[in-house]
DNA sequence: TTGTAAGCGTTATCAT
DNA sequence: ATGATAACGCTTACAA
């Protein structure tokens, strides 16, 4: 006896099951089209043409219910005002939408990681990508029996993806000693998020190896936001002697430092060199050009999606190691030679 | 007979039923705290107690099919790289978290429209957030038996949300004219989006009631992009006479346009004033800094979000009508009066 | 090859 | 006040 309910015009399967005048797995098995399970011709016939005519959509609800499967996948940021973090998040959706999976995005700014891991895990998602920060301030159970990648850091104790941040840091340097830099500021982060105190510490092995260190007063820490890399600016055009470039370990603070510059009649890079590191969009818009190291953000997204869905699909967790993903150094024209003359 | 399968370590309803020793509806009962139903105040401990212990968290997958709801909004975007779609994305997520709702984040630029819709159906979204292009070119069918609210467009068709788009072209227009300028060129949208084109229109409609128009080769239609809003520039700067004012309908199309006129040798403002539109967080990043038409983005998506979860939860439509946001002028420095001799 | 039955983890409607 | 029992829409044995 069909319960025949007419109250919501939701198709299901069983109704294509009755218009097909076959029963409502049979359906599920034509629908779903598995190759082990051989049907006659004349059926699956039949339940396309019913479930066409009804417009049929399988409810993933119901299957991710039975199947224990969302088939979602979440992503936790620090802040997706930056664009760096922005793009991962599009190499994310990227690679999950071509699986059929959706991704639950989380700003880490507008909620606290917890409550964002709460929601994920109650909703069932079968996996998380995370950035270090919000890994690190969770609780060790928020993230238990759960498939976890994290992004921008490399981790023993996760699956990780991660841009080679140390490596970011040494083009920096390395391009900055090359133009006859020798008293150079550094713009850091004010948390410790791992990729960019690799950044920062990349950047700093290199001085040294080259016999250069970085004054303490020109380290400046600051929220790795455009207005941290203005107070970063700020207190560095203060310094005397000034120092005669500055690597910021983001271009949002780069922007910031540029900002400032500019307002302050400071010459870049005639009187102050500037590089920056990411390589998003604005760094081409601004006037001059940003000197900056160009990070694969989306790749890092799509890698760590495909990890991601790996783990998930229970398959072996991959067959070659992984790896940082190399960063490539764009000079534009933010940094220019060591001005020969000292200026007040 | 309980079927005890310690298989997975997910701890469900019944699991704490089994160990508070009461029925698994009672644990359904007293979690959801339903104020209609009334439970002793000892079994409810002895439940909270068993559910604190075992870390249990309630399915929402399952709690969804029974209710049918997923409580789960979709948004679709027209581009996420532009920051005005990303703060309304943020508002609707800020909301919607707050009703315990998560949000689908849809770019219609990495995958279709279409493609989109359907993904969040079969995800049984409650309802769903568009911008008005993905709306259009979608098939009808696709949005049958779905709760909509489309955003930055007035419509008949559909419940909305917008700002002020005429306004804030009238705004720019007043803005411009009180400077001196006549001979005014306007960077518009190549694709129909509703709202940048109410924005041409206000500028325009504004600038004819003050007995001025615009040029036909002054009307450039560019993706509203910072790459469009240079390749705009560069047809403007061609012309002659040069048009002393330039509005463009976003400020990317604004930012593209000052970095052009920046590369050109063509100060801004002294030879030429640029008006953009939105207030983007670049706005007062790049130098000059932009002027511009503030629009509550956050807002927009925020009310958009909360007038959705309203319909979504079966209330009136809403008490008051609804209104386009007020947009505000910002003055800032790439705006200003209209030069007095004229230049080659 | 296909139908029947069981169950995924909830909520809702009854009895009790 | 609480326990059975029946959905919700689907997948997966297993029987026919």
């Amino acid at each position: 006896m069909v319960p025949r309910r007419s109250r919501s015009a939701r198709v299901t399967a069983n109704d294509v099951a009755a218009r097909a005048g076959v029963s409502q797995p049979t359906v599920s098995l034509v629908l779903n089209g598995r190759s082990d399970v051989r049907v006659a011709a004349s059926t699956r016939e039949r339940v396309m043409q019913a479930a066409a005519e009804l417009g049929y959509r399988p409810n993933l609800v119901a299957r991710g219910l039975v199947l224990r499967r969302s088939f979602a996948l979440g992503v936790v940021v620090p802040d997706l005002g930056n664009p760096f973090f922005l793009d991962v998040v599009r190499g994310v959706e990227r690679v999950a939408s071509e699986s059929g999976y959706a991704v639950l995005l989380c700003d880490s700014k507008e909620v606290s990681p917890e409550i964002h891991l709460e929601t994920l895990r109650t909703r069932q998602v079968d996996g998380v990508i995370l950035d270090p920060l919000s890994a690190a301030s969770v609780p060790e159970a928020a993230l238990a029996e759960l498939n976890v990648v994290v992004i921008e850091q490399t981790s023993e104790r996760w699956p990780w993806q991660a841009s080679d941040a140390a490596g970011a840091g040494r083009l920096a340097a390395e391009h900055l000693i090359e133009l006859g830099h020798r008293d150079i500021a550094v713009a850091g982060p004010a948390n410790p998020l791992h990729g960019f105190l690799m950044r920062e510490r990349g950047f700093i092995r290199t001085l040294r190896d080259a016999v250069l260190s970085v004054r303490s007063e020109c380290l400046r820490r600051a929220p790795a936001t455009v207005e941290g890399g203005q107070n970063a600016m700020r207190a560095l055009l203060a310094q005397t002697p000034r120092p005669t470039a500055v690597f910021c370990v983001n271009d949002l603070l780069a922007l910031g430092a540029l900002k400032v510059c500019l307002q302050s009649g400071v010459q870049v890079p005639e009187q102050l060199s500037i590089m920056g590191c990411d390589d998003i969009e604005m760094a081409r818009i601004v006037t001059p050009e940003l000197s900056t190291i160009a990070v694969p953000a989306r790749e890092v997204g799509a890698r760590a999606a495909r990890q991601l869905l790996r783990a998930v699909g229970g398959k072996p967790p991959s067959r070659t190691p992984v790896r940082p993903l190399p960063v490539r150094l764009v000079i534009r024209r933010s940094t220019g030679p060591v001005p020969s003359t000292t200026e007040s």
